[in-house]
RNA sequence: GGCCUAUUGGAGAAGCGGCUUAACUCAUAUCCCUCUCAAGGAUACAUUCAUCGGUUCGAAUCCGAUAUAGGUCACCA
């Protein structure tokens, strides 16, 4: 006769410590009432996708106002799928977004008094409490090979049943410890399944703050706890690892929802408390067949956070964007606030949308050019090298030519009451900018300016003749329009639109033209800034070498 | 297929039995301002809350059925 703690002793030998020594270890948290403890855990598959970014946002939030505690773990235990690299990564970026762990697992380093905070390095703390359950005879070697599994489920397919590893299907959940010693001594291989108590004809009541108070159906599944490899499985290292860090509240995807009935027996049967749980609607977008669907990493950009970085994004931007989906107070909380201190703002689960929002570049779009309109210039020159170093050497080498240069047209109306609001990401700059310095100037004017086909070549020349000569920039920004208008009716051009409608005959057309014709010569486009202070900018030398450039060219 | 969840304009959503003529924001369109663009200002944009039935003097709000969509059923998380 072999007992559940001879097998489990077989198993593991080398597990000397308890689930009480455990206890001990990882002692409950003295924090204030109402202090939540939280965590990101997510997987080194990849960079950081948008919907992690979105759940470890709210994580963050909830612990800091509640002056609690967040902390990140590393869930690593599919070694199969793991990017080297990519838990280091995932850290940088949840930085660049202001997210910033109390605690836990740092990229090279981990901090707190519950690690380790990374799986694979816990090994044997799964291992306490596996060796717990089998001596409980809470739980199985199974020594089902992929073959068996398949064949279960065909038949399961053929009789209608439900599939899965349960009752009458799951065969070694009714091997006698001596046969299980024996293939264990004979090297076959297993895993290690919990043996479910539960009925799936019954319902388990289950809490979530988002979705609050509902039903669902008993797991009787036998699930797979330790894998072959030696590593628990999703299910039991969130009940181990929540408990032994002491975890308040679970904050998860929605796809977690139809295992909660796994996490809720597992923690009953240790005899452990619960966290509470908040399950997430996931960001979606349409598909090419016109529904629903997750963000997908592959499919859309969006869902690379990397992607808004090198575009050149601020960060507050999709923060913003994200909170507005949390929670649907926030955005008029954010108006009345003139998009400043986003993080004085209370978060709260009841102000979640149960169903999982489309994502909107469009509102990204927003938030962004607002964001970007109240910074100042040094704020925009430090945001733009900070992007542009790492993103985008080309500007990079343009701002550090001279700084103020820079900041001279980045600060185009921008001290006033209504800023101009037309940069919405930094990556857009160096195309925007570019006219305003000299060589790259020449280089685009090079391949030619389409003026008005409605002017001939003599009335432009003549027009930006009149320019160079007589238009001054050593006065007001009024003075230097009537002073263009004044040059635009010499040549026939009406000093505004109601004007020369009134006798459209009379004209060449409007002041509007000249300033076309300006604008034109000297950034190479049709629209630009306030023509007067791009004039500014410039300086007057600069003008006329490029208006003189224009008329030879012409 | 079973189970769970959801369903208010192009998008995010408020409203949760009469104070709604369905708030607010983004997007879009038109107009004004105007040297272009941006900004700013003004206006428009759901006769109706997935559908059908029921309860009620009264329903987007309560009940039932149907439809549609999403999630989930791994030694993946």
């Amino acid at each position: 006769m072999v007992t559940n703690k001879e097998l489990a002793e077989l198993i593991f030998p080398e597990i000397k410590e308890t689930i009480e020594d455990l206890e001990k270890r990882y002692p409950e948290r003295d924090l204030p009432n109402g202090a939540e403890v939280t965590r990101f855990a997510p997987s080194p598959t990849g960079f950081l996708h948008t919907g992690s970014l979105f759940t470890s946002l709210i994580c963050h939030k909830v612990a800091k106002d509640t002056n609690g505690v967040f902390y990140v773990r590393l869930e690593d235990t599919d070694t199969k799928r793991e990017i080297q690299g990519s838990g280091e990564q995932l850290l940088q970026q949840l930085h660049l977004f202001n997210i910033d762990p109390d605690e836990g697992y740092l990229g090279n380093s981990e901090k707190g008094n519950y690690g380790p905070y990374v799986q694979s390095k816990r090994a044997d703390i799964y291992k306490v409490v596996i060796k717990y359950l089998l001596e409980q005879g809470l739980a199985y070697p199974c020594f089902c090979s992929q073959e068996e599994l398949e064949d279960i489920r065909k038949e399961q397919e053929k009789k209608k049943d439900n599939p899965g590893y349960y009752g009458e299907y799951a065969k070694c959940r009714y091997l006698t410890n001596e046969q299980r010693k024996e293939k264990i001594l004979n090297g076959e291989p297993f895993v290690i399944r919990f043996k479910s108590s539960g009925d799936h004809t019954n319902k388990v009541a289950v809490t979530d703050l988002v979705h609050g108070d509902f039903e669902i159906a008993q797991n009787d599944l036998d699930i797979v706890i330790y894998k072959s490899d030696g590593l628990p499985t999703y299910h039991f290292a969130h009940v181990c690892d929540d408990h032994f860090m002491r975890t308040t509240t679970v904050i998860r995807g929605e796809e977690w929802i139809a295992s909660l009935p796994i996490h809720v027996e597992l923690f009953a049967a240790l005899g452990w408390k619960a966290p509470k749980y908040a399950h997430l609607p996931v960001i979606m977008k349409i598909g090419e067949n016109g529904n629903k669907r997750k963000l997908s990493k592959r499919l859309d950009n969006e869902a690379a956070v990397s992607y808004f970085l090198k575009d050149g994004y601020p960060s507050e931007a999709l923060v913003m964007y994200l909170m507005t989906i949390a929670n649907s107070n926030f955005e008029e909380w954010i108006f009345e606030h003139h998009f400043e201190n986003m993080d004085e703002f209370k978060f709260s689960f009841d102000k979640m949308s149960l169903e999982g929002a489309l994502f909107d570049m469009g509102k990204v779009n927003f938030f962004s050019k607002e964001i970007l309109g109240k910074k100042n210039k040094y704020e925009i020159r430090d945001m733009a090298k900070a992007y542009s170093q790492e993103f985008n050497p080309e500007l990079y080498s343009l701002i550090c030519r001279d700084e103020d240069f820079f900041m001279d047209i980045m600060n185009i109306e921008r001290e006033k009451e209504n800023p101009r609001k037309d940069y919405e990401k930094f990556g857009d700059l160096y195309d925007r900018i570019g006219f305003f310095y000299n060589d790259i100037y020449d280089n685009l004017s090079s391949n030619g300016l389409s003026f008005n086909e409605k002017f001939n070549n003599q009335v432009i020349k003549e027009v930006l003749t009149d320019v160079r000569d007589n238009l001054s920039l050593e006065q007001d920004e009024q003075s230097w329009f009537n002073n263009m208008k004044e040059i635009g009716e010499k040549h026939g051009f009406a000093p505004n639109g109601k004007t020369f409608k009134q006798n459209p005959d009379a004209y060449k057309g409007t002041v509007g033209d000249v300033a076309e014709m300006i604008r034109i010569t000297l950034s190479t486009r049709k629209n630009s800034p306030n023509l007067y202070y791009v004039m500014q900018i410039l300086k007057k030398e600069e003008c006329n070498r490029r208006i003189n450039s224009v008329i030879s060219n012409l």
